[in-house]
DNA sequence: CGTCTATTTGAATGTACTCAAAAGCGGTGG
DNA sequence: CCACCGCTTTTGAGTACATTCAAATAGACG
């Protein structure tokens, strides 16, 4: 069935009982996103959060200008949203949208107070994974500032290996922070040098 | 009292009833610590989760070579050290010492475990602490790429305004990623051309 | 097949780094 | 109170890594 992963997801952080985990997903519902929609853009208030069934997903920051920083990929058994606008129901900051046709669950901003309510636990859930969230963000800092260009990308190759092709290259390129033009001389110097 | 900054910082997010305040006031203990002394070190299992006092603690990556790059500077009314050693019990990757003569209070692994059990509210509270962290920390990330150096020299002048004057210059350059020698050039351009 | 977008390439440029040396600053002891 | 020591900050010259801009090439999709 279609929550099953989203259950999987959960029982690999916390123990819900049946009861609990009915109530959980009379709470969600499924949403379907087509490649280049939006989920949300920067100004709007988030109203959902989502957990990604399949497809991928890009959180990105966009300047005035137009150019985009990439904030994070979001694939099969992943989070999305921008989730201080979704907690404190504020203004976004980042814009979300579809790279791939996808799938997702979607929690609204009321279900999930009414759910922290009566789960206590999910609270401690989603405190778990925004922890790990921000352990990888710290580390995203660091490595950003000590890395090479180069190194940063086989990084991100080494820990992403499934979106080096699925993500077109210069939003991998805006991922780690270099100009697409350069991620390519990147790529060619070290096809030929290995 | 000395916990009285500990129990207001925790007031303005969950609200606690007597009873709760004070069994957690009965886990937790402060300690003292001086300038120069190390909280942890990168590989040790990080035993305490730590609120400021008073003082000014720094969080930071140490490379092989010796070079370090600092993750945060945490002073009154901030909680510090390095949440993922902490919350898994695992060889921390960051390192923590004090840069300034420091009163904090403690929280070990142990008791945190026996408050969430006792007080789930107290979940709620840190996944808020942590929310706000990651929240921080994911714009940190976008700046550090968007930005040049002198602009993110006068961001953290404006965000950080008193540790401006607390903290040596080479590491409110390692903070923002950059070399002591070109923030003290960037220092000059801004006093000469303004 | 043609159009639109993404990637590659190269030349010129710029931002920030490295290295080395000098200057400043705070504390300590004679 | 001065002299010295260690550490931090400043300064400058040379360099390197990454960007910008423009043009050519390659790919994807209707």
């Amino acid at each position: 069935m279609i929550m099953e992963k989203l259950i999987k997801n959960i029982a690999s952080h916390v123990q819900l009982t049946d009861k609990e985990e009915k109530l959980l997903l009379s709470k969600v519902n499924v949403k379907k996103i087509k490649k280049g929609e939006y989920l949300l853009r920067s100004g709007e208030i988030c109203r959902y959060q989502n957990f990604v069934l399949s497809g991928c997903i890009k959180t990105f920051y966009l300047e005035r200008n137009g150019d985009q920083h990439v904030v994070s990929f979001d694939v099969e058994n992943y989070w999305t949203g921008d989730l201080f606008s979704f907690i404190n129901q504020t203004p976004a900051h980042f814009n979300v949208s579809c790279i791939e046709d996808s799938e997702l669950i979607q929690i609204s901003h009321d279900n999930i107070e009414i759910l922290y309510k009566e789960i206590p636990k999910l609270e401690r859930l989603f405190r778990i994974l925004i922890q790990n969230a921000y352990v990888s963000s710290q580390m995203r800092v660091i490595d950003n500032i000590r890395l090479t260009a180069q190194e940063k990308y086989l990084k991100f190759v080494a820990k992403y290996p499934t979106l080096e092709n699925r993500v077109p290259q210069y939003m991998v390129a805006s991922y780690i922070g270099i100009t697409a033009e350069f991620l390519s001389k990147i790529k060619r110097k070290i096809l030929t040098n290995s």
